[in-house]
DNA sequence: CTAACATGTGAACACCTATTCACTTGTTAG
DNA sequence: CTAACAAGTGAATAGGTGTTCACATGTTAG
C-alpha cells in the first residue's frame, strides 16, 4: 500500500485533501463551520447569528456537508447542523495555534 | 480579551485562519508544502520531482512563506525549503485521518 | 386543502487566482 | 569581467467560485 499515514501521499488522496482545506478557506464558510462546531445550529440561526442570507448560507452547507465537514439532523421544520467529527477541530486547532505562535523572523 | 483559544474566534483571526486554508486548498501548492514538510528541499528539486515550472514553485513558495507555512534558507545558488513549525505537520495528519475516517453513513 | 415558515437549488455575474511566458536578479565558476 | 545556473517577479489570460436573485421543495399549523 503506498498509500501510508506518513506524508508520501498517493494523488487521489492529495486532492481529496486539496479539497477540504480549499471549503476552510472562504472566510465566510470558516464562520459557519466555526459555528457548526461550537454547537448544533439551525440554518437560519446560522445566517441570523452571521448576517447572512439563509440561501447563501445553505450554499455553503452543501458543500461542506457533501465533504464531511459538517453533518445535518433534521428536527420538525428546522435542520442542524454539527461538525462530523473531531478531527475537524483538531485541525482548527492547530491553525489558531500557528496564528498565535510569535513571528521566527522569516517574514517580509 | 475576546479573542481567546476556544472557537470564539475575533474577526482578523477568521481571515488570517481562513488565508492559511486557502494555500494549502491548491493541489499543486499542497503538493509543494508536503514535499517541504518531509525535509527540506530546493526550489528546483521541488520542480522537478512534481513536474512544474521553477516559476510556479517559485510563485507558490512566496505566497507560503508570507503564511508562514514554510521557512526558506539559502545554500550557495539553492534555496531550501522546509515547513516553518510543527503545527502545520499536525494539521495535514488530523486531515488525513479524516480523510482515512470511514463514512458515517452521512453521504449522498 | 391553504398559508406560513425553513431550507434547498439553479442560473447568472463579478471577482479572484493558478498558470504560463518573458524577463530580471542573485550566485558561483572560469 | 563573462557564462551558466538557480531563483524570483510582473503581466496577461483562462478557468474557477462566492454571492445574489428568483424559485422550488419540504414541513407544520389552521
Amino acid at each position: 500500500m503506498s498509500c501510508q499515514h506518513d506524508y508520501s501521499v498517493c494523488d487521489p488522496a492529495i486532492a481529496q485533501l486539496a479539497d477540504l482545506f480549499h471549503l476552510l478557506g472562504d472566510p465566510t464558510r470558516l464562520r459557519i463551520v466555526l459555528a457548526c462546531v461550537m454547537a448544533p445550529i439551525a440554518v437560519s440561526d446560522i445566517a441570523s447569528s452571521l448576517e447572512l442570507s439563509s440561501s447563501l448560507v445553505s450554499h455553503h452547507l452543501r458543500l461542506l456537508r457533501a465533504a464531511r465537514i459538517v453533518k445535518s439532523e433534521r428536527q420538525g421544520k428546522q435542520v442542524f447542523y454539527s461538525a462530523a467529527d473531531a478531527h475537524i477541530s483538531g485541525v482548527l486547532n492547530d491553525m489558531l495555534e500557528h496564528i498565535a505562535e510569535p513571528s521566527n523572523g522569516n517574514e517580509a
